[in-house]
RNA sequence: GGUCCGAUAGCUCAACUGGAUAGAGCAUCAGCCUUCUAAGCUGACGGUUCGGGGUUCGAGUCCCUGUCGGAUCACCA
């Protein structure tokens, strides 16, 4: 059942056999708290058609509708918005059939598969709060895409060569003394950064003694001995020099360990994982085959260009002058790769920060002159930068807020206020620590998904770690709260199913909007996956939760004598704890039974 | 300099894609626990939607213009 869906056609044939006009587009939204009714029909547009002002238009359809109309009990106008009633019976009606769908807010399948990337990092240093948004952001979208009907593909292109890798391996190779992450004890993703830290300092020191040599700054950057190291690294690797290839191996080794850790506490995951040092060469030999079908040039020296300057952009370099590729070249091997791997996916989306708009524009059109049609349908998911009260993260200034440490205060944050509050009294010690995980986490996922995923957000620990209000936690109690209704009324063995309830004629006005608020679930799953944004679904489950919070205040649920009326209740509370958890869900956020 | 984003309550964010008197949370203040979990609920306070023009029945939303932020324009990734 779909009221929406009723009302428009009942308002067409409203309109056709008042005014005799067949009306295509029919302007419906949810009706303003403060007005009686729950759907609103703007009449502004109608005038032309009515030949009346838009009050007496309303008016006339309203009389019509309430006449007629098999779900409209009531209506009013107020300047020109016809706001409508829904009879009681009906949205009694519409609870049944969402308690009858187990799977309610899994759309049927659509046939359509589709790839989804996030994540990406560089081999060289741990993850950051940056990664946590992209992480949360990709694994979120791809949920809402399965919601959709979608089948899909979650990967990511992990960044394992380049000179970043190679600073690490050079510190490492001259003051490492050895350590491992075992000899150590430090997380490998977290080792490797240490190297790469020390990198920077040394090659720092190193420069400025250039420097009072009379050395130029770019000079003495090239110069300085441990930036030679890397280099003459990078050139090994690619000439596969055995040593230099165990050496990256056993470091890429630790951070891989490192970052499997981090993914499991984020609760994140992949089905199939690129690494450049595979695709990069297939990248190389399709900007060749490029160069013979005339798509790209070759300068003089040798390097290898396409020209965009016909599209309103510029040229870009895709070989280098000696031959090894760039970023862009091995961009275009794995978007190629992935299509070769699943050759059913429709398209592609790129989960990848906003600073690199320009590069996939390029990219896609690069692939579109290849020829790859399927290069229309790859989208990037461009998301905004995270930033903190003091500022943005910066890697040399040491203000990067790390992954594994911010997942651990959360944790340890939610669990003194827990203790605090005396709710884990009755708890075994497994159920209390799960529940600090759950709330921890929960804060932390509902505070960088909540918003517009586009928008530059700020990142305020102190905010972040608030458990009232519109967050995580709030939800998570509601849950809580309402599983704690249902074990009780399982214990007095209230029979919900829809037979013991439709006799209802007559609702509270919380009740009511409870149901209208579950009942518009799917409507938010397409949207958000329209926009891409998992903040369409953080927004909805406040408000479901905010709904349900305001029922539970003023309607007594166990003092009701009314059998009927009690199990109408419980099923209202029910299909609300499923839908907060499967939204929670859709966000990576789970949901406790008692907190 | 070119291109692209952004600017909404003291702070962090919404606003159903052009609709009603712009809404939430936090913060501040005032109420509600003998009743299903008070991490909750109710109320108060808080706005020239960056400035200026325009389009129309109607603009935070669309167009023009100015100001201020941010990103990007590498033989970096």
């Amino acid at each position: 059942m779909n009221i929406e869906s009723i009302l428009r056609t009942e308002i067409q044939e409203a309109v056709q056999s008042l005014f005799g006009a067949n009306l295509d587009q029919v302007q419906l939204q949810p009706t303003n708290q403060e007005f009686e009714g729950s759907h609103t029909l703007v009449c502004f547009s109608l005038t032309k058609i009515s030949k009346k002002n838009p009050e007496e238009t309303g008016k006339a359809i309203g009389d019509y509708l309430k006449e007629k109309s098999s779900i409209v009990s009531d209506y009013n106008v107020v300047k020109g918005f016809l706001n409508l009633s829904i009879k009681d019976a009906v949205w009694v009606e519409m609870l049944a059939t969402i308690v009858a769908q187990p799977n309610y807010g899994q759309l049927p399948k659509n046939g359509k598969e589709i790839m989804i990337e996030y994540s990406s990092p560089n081999t060289n240093k741990p993850l950051h709060l940056g990664h946590l948004r992209n992480n949360f952001l990709g694994w979120s979208v791809a949920e809402l895409y399965k919601a959709n009907g979608y089948k899909v593909h979650k990967v990511q292109i992990i960044n394992d060569r380049g000179i970043h890798i190679c600073k690490s391996m050079a510190a490492w190779k001259l003051y490492g003394n050895g350590e491992t992450p075992k000899t150590t004890g430090i997380k490998g993703d977290h080792l490797v950064g240490k190297y790469y830290v020390e990198f920077n300092t040394r090659l720092t020191e190193q420069v400025k003694e250039l420097e009072t040599k009379g050395v130029a700054k770019e000079e003495a950057e090239k110069q300085a001995p441990i930036m030679k190291v890397a280099i003459d690294m990078l050139r090994k690797w690619e000439y596969r020099d055995e040593e230099t290839l165990a050496l990256w191996k056993m470091m890429n080794g630790w951070v891989y360990e490192g970052f499997e850790t981090t993914y499991k506490k984020m609760g994140v995951d992949f089905d199939k994982l690129y690494y450049e040092s595979n695709t990069f060469l297939l990248g190389k030999e399709q900007v060749i085959t490029g160069v013979e079908k005339g798509v790209f040039f070759k300068k003089e020296d040798g390097s290898v260009w396409v020209d965009l300057t016909a599209d309103g952009l510029d040229q870009k370099v895709l070989l280098r002058s000696d031959g090894t590729s760039v970023y862009m070249t091995q961009d275009i091997g794995t978007a190629i790769l992935r299509f070769h791997d699943y050759p059913n996916i429709t398209g592609q989306v790129y989960t990848v920060g906003n600073e690199q708009e320009y590069h996939f524009k390029v990219l896609f059109l690069i692939l579109q002159k290849l020829g790859y049609e399927w290069a229309k349908h790859c989208y990037h998911l461009s998301y905004g930068m995270v930033d903190l009260p003091t500022g943005k993260m910066k890697s040399r200034e040491g203000t990067v807020v790390d992954a594994d440490d911010l997942i651990d205060e959360m944790i340890s944050e939610a669990k003194r206020q827990t203790l605090e509050l005396g709710k884990t009294d009755e708890m075994s010690e497994a159920e209390a620590s799960k529940l600090f995980e759950m709330i921890g986490l929960g804060a932390l996922k509902f505070f960088l998904l909540k918003v517009d995923p586009k928008k530059k957000m700020l990142f305020d620990p102190n905010e972040s770690i608030q458990l009232q209000g519109f967050t995580g936690p709030f939800i998570q109690y509601t849950h809580a709260r309402i599983k704690a209704i249902l074990r009780k009324a399982e214990s007095m063995q209230v029979v919900i199913s829809p037979d013991t309830f439709k006799g209802i004629e007559a609702l509270a006005s919380t009740e009511r909007e409870v149901i209208r608020v579950i009942s518009a679930f799917e409507g938010k799953l397409k949207e958000a996956v329209k926009d891409f944004s998992p903040a369409v679904i953080a927004n909805y489950t406040y408000e479901v939760a905010k709904a349900y919070n305001q029922f539970y205040q003023s309607v007594p649920i166990f003092t009701e004598a009314d059998a009927d009326k009690l199990a109408f209740r419980i099923a209202l509370s029910k299909s609300v704890a499923n839908v907060l958890k499967r939204s929670m869900g859709l966000l990576g956020i789970e949901v406790p039974e008692r907190m």
